[in-house]
DNA sequence: CCCATTTGCTTGACATCATGAAATATCCAG
DNA sequence: CTGGATATTTCATGATGTCAAGCAAATGGG
């Protein structure tokens, strides 16, 4: 068995992750509803994402991702199908093909990104000061 | 790095997003990690955890997650045919059907638990005080 | 130079998860 | 008692995920 031993975990402890799992599922929900709104599934808007900063090879999208490649083909295949994604050869390697936002595609992008309410409604309950501990802790807890 | 923000977003805000997206990304991670060393899917995972608390009705599995209730039938059917769930008449309204973990669930749903690093690793950085602060800053935040 | 191996991508088969429409059984208000 | 709402399931469909197999191109040892 894999399984650790079970840590006794105190309350304030056990508070925070649970804190924590609802932040995560109103982010996930305020992206999936974003990406919704330009007629993008979840998985297609991150790699819409990743792509309309610069093009990489499939293999990269699959290793952000955390996905396999084989996967990725089918995403960007949809994308590149509505003209927001284009294939190009990598002049250095034949075999790698660099998938690359189109002009269409960075402006999707670029708005998906704006329509993310996540910034802006639930931070904005927080004075300046506030955020600036939130962003130090955070910081702390990811090393 | 971010690209440039579309819409006004001062630069502490836009760091404390990002953040944010580091850490949703880690807590998926981490639980798919300990929802697959058990043979579980995160979906069955998510399921199995709520029922671990207490019963209940298919169409509240499905407000919980956010998802059609058709959806919850076959993820219930799944974790029924692996003896971790089970399916009972509710006495006082005989359309409706309860999911209830039995007790093999409840320990999976247990061992589970014990498992997710998330709560341990990154928590453990923090001092006492500073998750104290943590948790209040977080629950302003989700209001 | 040659060939075996590795690497990058695609394809196919298959399971899971999500939606929506339609079917069935039950509840409840009037 | 009847008509409309509610809870669940089934079916069709599509997106996402895995894995194994295949092809093309790069690479490295002899």
């Amino acid at each position: 068995m894999t399984a650790p031993a079970p840590a006794p975990m105190d309350p304030l402890t056990l508070e925070v992750v649970e804190l924590i799992g609802t932040v995560v599922a109103r982010y996930y929900e305020e992206y999936d509803t974003a990406a919704a709104r330009h007629q993008l599934t979840g998985a297609q808007a991150r790699v819409l994402g990743l792509l309309s900063r610069e093009p990489m090879p499939m293999r990269r999208i699959a290793e952000q991702l955390k996905c396999e490649p084989s996967n990725v083909t089918g995403i960007v295949d949809r994308l590149e199908a509505r003209g927001l994604v284009e294939r190009r050869p990598d002049p250095a390697d034949r075999r790698v093909k660099l998938a690359a936002a189109t002009e269409t595609g960075k402006d999707t992008a670029t708005r998906l990104r704006a329509s993310l309410g996540f910034a802006r409604e639930p931070l904005a309950a927080l004075s300046e000061h506030d955020r600036a501990t939130l962003r130090d802790l955070l910081r702390q807890m990811l090393g």
